[in-house]
DNA sequence: AAAACAAATCATTTGAATTGATACTTTACT
DNA sequence: AGTAAAGTATCAATTCAAATGATTTGTTTT
């Protein structure tokens, strides 16, 4: 089975017809009909009803065709996945969820960039479950996520322990409020769930957020409470609006570390990269 | 990019030369010096670094090993998932969670064989999200599972809310004994360690186990407890030496469905099961 | 220095995919 | 019914990209 089958395939089955497919691909009509034919062949399986004038798609192509996209989509991944190595020599991609990047970073890239002075650094911040699928993807170097994670591929290095803390708007009770989280995937949401509902509270209509000082924006106005780590909120501009409830420990305590592919290039980069953000959380305990 | 290419590439590099993957390949030296060489030029990337005699895998060559594994893997299914659609024509492929089978099937499909005679039956039984993940890949034609489940593709059609109990033996105290449950990925097992959580008891070390069977054998001599359907406790055949705890509402109602593709073949058939299982949970209430 | 091994290069050949023309089938219209 | 239009299948001729086999270049090993 070759790659130009199926995109004949998908073709086809998304212009509806042999001849608008001959049409999309830059090729004649008898072309298309034989790489079908072949394709057929080597799956030994009909993907389409003929009917005179016309095609049908058949239950093998409906199979098919879920396949052929999948694979479609795959191999553009990889051909970018690929062309990005050669342009991001030189360059490392570090990946975050935003209250890691906004409370340890900072000092940390200061030290890569003083070891590392050719190296460009490019951060974003984002889920730790989307973190993750982009390190296995190769399409970031490395990413600061909440553990622990097991994985065959990759290595978790634990740094720090993150305390979270519930925050809410002086003057008002949590318990009556929503609480307002990052988006689906955010690693805190499920300790804020649990920890809702060991207390026997329902778990109030969660909102959804896009950024770090959008939330606290919220909270602080009254809007909701969340789960935070303690050092996010006392660093925040709103911090003075707000209110920090401790949490039982085992609800509050988030083993917080470095992941990045057990065969990992750049491993100097990543380790002065590690260190630096242990030295400036022992500093600031 | 074409799969031969791929194929080629994965060659050289697990056989760790051109010479040796030309013989395995059952073709000359050249020949894959030279279809590494235009990959090379179609991705613009470094993918070996020639070191005179011999090669070794740059940076850009592991990105697309792990891609190029991926995609052969997929190329695989492709194949064996539309033959499959052809010899499984007349064949509904079912899926369910092993308390599910026990439970509601056999009626059901005593229903489905009298209204389609000709139909062959096929029942696997995994884990929810197994069973998700193959009927997403047309492995199976539909699926019981816990929900609910929510994907673009996969329609959830709620049949029964199955309720969970806790077991023991008798004479012996849940709190003290370790928690019993089958292998990763069981729908029961996040309820069962959030309602432990909830009662504030912390999570004694769980046991992982195949079979239904087996579990509730290992019950009745007193090395665990579980959370399980309570019909299943009540049928099994050692229901004399187990002893049911009910759960509260929020820990112990699973809605429970059929999931299928929303585009799916042999509708007819979907509908007679699915009220086969409507019917005998009505006439067991 | 010679032998052995491995990969790159290149002229030549081969064959599988493409082309273009033609035949066939259904649908739409008069 | 008759005819035009639109779509697909088939097939001989062609083409071009990939495969071949021999040669060259470079690196280890002895």
């Amino acid at each position: 089975m070759e790659l130009v089958a199926l995109r004949t395939f998908q073709a086809v089955v998304e212009e509806g017809g042999i001849l608008a497919a001959s049409r999309k691909l830059n090729t004649v009509q008898s072309n298309v009909t034989g790489r079908i034919r072949r394709l057929e062949e080597e799956l030994g399986a009909e993907l389409f009803f003929r009917k005179g004038r016309g095609l049908e798609l058949a239950p093998s192509g409906k199979v098919l065709l879920d396949y052929a996209r999948k694979m479609l989509m795959l191999e553009r991944q990889t051909a970018s996945a690929v062309r990005q190595v050669g342009e991001s020599a030189g360059e490392l991609r570090i990946g975050a969820m935003e209250t890691f990047a906004a409370l340890h970073l900072p000092s940390a890239l200061k030290a890569v960039r003083a070891e590392h002075p050719g190296l460009e650094l490019r951060v974003a911040t984002d889920t730790t479950s989307t973190l993750i699928g982009k390190v296995l993807d190769h399409k970031l170097d490395c990413a600061f996520v909440a553990g622990p994670v097991i994985h065959p591929d990759l290595q978790f290095d634990e740094l720090v322990i993150e305390e979270l803390v519930q925050v809410h708007a002086a003057g008002t009770d949590p318990v009556l409020l929503p609480l307002i989280l990052f988006r689906e995937g955010c690693a805190y949401r499920t300790r804020a769930i649990a920890w809702q509902r060991a207390q026997g509270h329902a778990v109030a209509d969660a909102m959804e957020f896009g950024t770090l000082e959008g939330i606290l924006g919220c909270i602080a106005v009254g809007l909701g409470w969340t789960l935070m780590p303690r050092r996010v909120v006392e660093q925040s501009s709103h911090a003075a609006d707000l209110v920090i409830e401790t949490v039982p420990d085992e609800f509050s305590l988030v083993p917080t570390g470095m992941i990045y592919l057990r065969e990992a290039r750049a491993m100097a980069a990543l380790k002065t990269l590690s260190d630096g953000i242990t030295a400036s959380a022992n500093r600031k305990r």
